[in-house]
DNA sequence: CCGTATTCCTAAATCGTTTTAGCAAAAAAG
DNA sequence: CTTTTTTGCTAAAACGATTTAGGAATACGG
């Protein structure tokens, strides 16, 4: 019925020679432990006719390497993390690895429990979005000698590779793009969470407001929160300050939920606020008005991290990677001259 | 330096058993094995003591099974197959399977490439949405005995297990819903296949537009074609028919596409028009008008994925899962009475 | 012609499980 | 008191590879 795939046994069988020779020659050892060419090309020749592959779970067993790569998100059906994903898929597949993709929800106990699945795996490395109190269990990790990046955040008391983006100087120049198209009343909604990269907008945009001399106008929403309490507490806020004439969101999720609030309960507004968004979408070309963000370079970011994953991988000392990207701002009508818009 | 697991050996060494009584009793065949309760009780405890857990990759190197289940869609980076892919992530871990996600780009070859990588790898179970192509691969797949469910589309002359929606009958309805709604001259814009969920959705379409003695005005893209094109064409197609008074995409790209050909080169048409597309989007919400959609139910079509995954997995003589679901028309100003919009 | 190198290859252990076949002791049956 | 059955357990093979240690045959040096 189902055709038994050969094994190194089988060839081994076939021709006449030790299972040990077949395995140094498919491994490339053969010149090293002197096989003869004539061998060789025996082996290999016929490994090839009857397709011959290895069984990997067989390999992993002896090796300890399973040539799987964890790719962990906070939620992999955001469509940042979810492009990022395809980017790194096609990397890894051309590389000859898999990659196990899982969500962690911001949540340190799941982040717990995923990698433990995943160490009992024998996992060959991780990219990581750290959940924020994951310090620990990423330490553990990194004990283990196991290849490690963190990217989007990272622990600054950590020494781990990370790839992330140069957050504050992003959300800063955005900020100034904001003030130099005549936006002066400019909020900021972000969410409470003390991980790098949320403290580093923060920072971007009080320093282009200090800096202009403008008021600081920030929300921060309670971490956890639900859309429907985002979408009220974002509301209120609005309603609280109503002059208002620009918002910047933290995060393209916010950015969602915050357009949405705009367009049921200040229509007006939304034409009139000069509005930016963090990460980009595909979608905020087609809205009307356009919404301009600060777009993360997302094939540079997964091209990077599987350049560091492969050098990890293959080199046995590990040399240390910490790359900061810049981020890119998409200009679009949203933050577009203030006088001409409200015309 | 790194703590080495404990193995099955240990525990019998530690406890003065044999592996063998170990085994039987960590799997649950103490007592069918006739393993006195006392000893049972001791492995048991002990085992729960220094934390046991097994080699994964030795336990599926001996029983041919990984646990592994293959989630392949077009393009993870889709937000319907992102979301699904969440749905589908939830549940198998909970099961104690893990995910190999990946994409095939709707293209035959890399379908094959992807399946021979993961037959290579032993994989449990798959779950797929089949290029147009590769119902050979499909059948190979089936002959092995692997569980394999298709969803989204399928191959009628197969012999499967899958999961879809009842594509004719829900755009048949969302049709009757424009014209229901006073649209009159509706434009379908779909791409040229003959995968089944198309082909259904156009013939939905047709029906509708036929029952309706209206003409049916149908923009069929070639398949393969990237968004640039397909905006060309679409753009093409808007200004041929300038008596248009609604529009249809039949997937959420198309939509997307269609939408950013509206916004540029016809502005006036956007809230003018009754506008329907098949697969419902968060940003349908907020765009404005907000876009009426055929939503699928995802969080259906994954759990009743996963019910039938589980099903064949648990059961040796494996029954047939030929599963339709129903979408839901989520109306929105798009598609509200043409009269009120006009105005 | 003996000792040492070199060449070419292999036996066997190992990774951590599962599973088949069977053994020794105790209990039951005769 | 023997035979049979049952109880309670285990030895060892197997899954398919990698790797260590070493062996036989030939070539070489003196």
């Amino acid at each position: 019925m189902k055709p038994i795939r050969p094994s190194i046994k089988d060839i081994a069988a076939h021709l006449n020679v030790s299972v040990t020779t077949v395995s140094f020659v498919l491994n490339g050892k053969g010149p090293e432990m002197r096989i003869s060419e004539e061998v060789i090309q025996k082996i290999l020749g016929y490994a090839r006719e009857i397709n011959y592959r290895p069984n990997q779970l067989a390999q992993s067993l002896r090796t300890g390497k399973t040539n799987v790569i964890v790719f962990m998100v906070e939620d992999i059906s955001n469509p940042f993390f979810a492009r990022l994903a395809r980017i790194i898929e096609v990397i890894a597949y051309q590389k000859g690895y898999k990659v196990i993709f899982c969500s962690n929800e911001n949540d340190d106990r799941h982040t717990g429990e995923l990698l433990q699945v995943f160490r009992d795996q024998q996992v060959t490395g991780y990219i990581i979005i750290p959940s924020a109190g994951a310090k620990k269990q990423i330490k553990a990790l990194l004990q283990e000698g196991v290849p490690v990046i963190l990217f989007d955040r990272y622990f600054p008391e950590l020494e781990t590779n990370y790839v992330v983006i140069d957050n504050e100087n992003a959300t800063y120049q955005a900020t100034k793009h904001l003030i130099g198209n005549g936006y002066r009343k400019i909020g900021f909604v972000t969410i409470a969470a003390s991980q790098t990269q949320m403290v580093d907008r923060l920072k971007g945009y009080k320093k282009a407001v200090k800096e202009a001399k403008l008021r600081s106008r920030v929300l921060e929403l309670p971490f956890g929160e639900d859309a429907s309490e985002g979408e009220e507490h974002m509301r209120k806020f609005f309603e609280a300050n109503p002059d208002l004439d620009a918002v910047f969101f933290a995060t393209n999720y916010l950015a969602q939920q915050g357009l949405l609030v705009m367009r049921e309960h200040f229509p007006g507004k939304l034409h009139a606020w000069g509005i930016m968004s963090f990460d980009d979408n595909e979608f905020f070309r087609i809205h009307t008005p356009s919404i301009s963000a600060v777009a993360q370079p997302l094939e540079e970011i997964g091209s990077k991290l599987m350049e560091i994953m492969l050098d990890l991988l293959k080199n046995e000392k590990k040399a240390l990677h910490q790359v900061v990207l810049t981020a890119r701002l998409q200009e679009r009508d949203s933050s577009q001259q203030k006088d001409v818009k409200s015309l």
